[in-house]
DNA sequence: TGTACATCAGTGAACGCGCGTTCACTGATGTAC
DNA sequence: TGTACATCAGTGAACGCGCGTTCACTGATGTAC
């Protein structure tokens, strides 16, 4: 990162930190490819030895970003083992968690309207996170009678549902709305209310 | 809207509706003043009879939608009356109902960027469409004995999140994002579970 | 019913701006001998 | 260790573009008499 003159050293970096600082403050809207170069010290021109334009300095944050959160939900997931419970509860903190320490992340991933089948790479990593998910909620189901069992899928579905909806309504400064809750209690309490419902806490707890 | 010629007749709400199909189709960042005014069959400058101006503009389109959006809500609300329970699933199905129906109204009031503080009237129409929300969780949080009952509030934020991630992830063409089912299914199911969890559905049904 | 005129709702040209992208270039770096 | 040279990573000027916005204007509409 030390700039030595002439050549910068580690300009892709220095760009993808840019633009995510850019996309956190201004929005994924707010973010040009441009700015970003003034950001890091560089000419616009100097963007295109490293990208192959704007979309693909984006896709690039994306991508760090869903690598970020893979590693994130894995190590989320071996630190509840081996209850299927603990370990099912602290990805879905660690979702909220990953969304408020990396914001620019968050929305260069998901609000950017960057496709995830853009590149195979991108495509593999958002699955090796969202597997996480699957297979917690798998793991959980276990303990759930066959009968009254829904599909594994279904139930990760659901908590992914609620957490992004607490990150896009509730964890943001989101315009105009005021958080009634903090959005970890929230989240917290909504997952709890959810897995009572599958029988999986205690009514009475 | 009939077009008599030199005057358009009815071009403000010719703008809103080019405007919200724009959003719909390209997104809240695909939308321009200009292209709104090309798609009604009118010059750019002829907006700035009717708008301030192009977040104006964006904001008519989000307040039509709030105004929707209210009713809906509190239809929904009184269809399911008596029954504190079937007025709150209502009020559920109403607001994924409106996603689908209206892409482009609830584009432009939740991923426009504009505040819902913008005006007196965006403010007073979205607090009347969360209201409903609100009394639907109120009235069902008077079946759940008081020591174990959660904040009315808090219930209303849960299925406002939930829905809200459905829609995002789920029901839009998300990019890269298939929809494992049905977004009205995954939204009932989780609703479901998440009412057994309050204890407000029998734990076998 | 017909005419004069004020008001209204558009036009079209122009503006300044920042954008993404391209190009020939040049200064810095690192390697072969 | 010193020099020649290829490669690399930047520059800076230029481009075409569409944007939002302004302005003086003009044709259409509707009203008073």
């Amino acid at each position: 990162m030390a700039k030595r003159g002439y050549h910068h050293g580690n300009l892709a970096q220095a760009l993808v930190d840019a633009a995510l600082k850019l996309i956190e403050v201004k929005g994924p809207t707010g973010f040009t490819l441009s700015e970003a170069a003034k950001q890091a010290g560089v000419t616009p021109a100097a963007v295109y030895r490293h990208f192959e334009g704007r979309e693909d300095l984006i896709a690039e944050a994306a991508l760090q970003g869903y690598r970020i959160f893979a590693d994130l939900m894995e190590h989320a997931y071996q630190s509840g083992q081996p209850s299927a419970l603990a370990s099912f509860e602290a990805t879905g903190r660690a979702y909220l968690a990953f969304a408020r320490r990396h914001p620019g992340h968050y929305v260069a991933m998901f609000e950017s309207g960057i496709s995830v089948n853009r590149t195979p790479e991108l495509a593999m990593e958002s699955r090796r996170a969202f597997e996480v998910l699957e297979k917690a909620a798998s793991a959980l189901s276990e303990h759930i009678p066959p009968e009254k069992r829904p599909p594994p899928q279904m139930v990760s579905s659901h908590i992914w549902a609620m957490s992004h909806g607490v990150v896009e309504l509730f964890a943001r400064g989101s315009p105009g709305t005021k958080a009634p809750f903090p959005p970890e209690d929230l989240l917290e309490s909504g997952i709890g209310v959810y897995l009572r419902g599958l029988g999986l806490i205690p009514p009475d707890s």
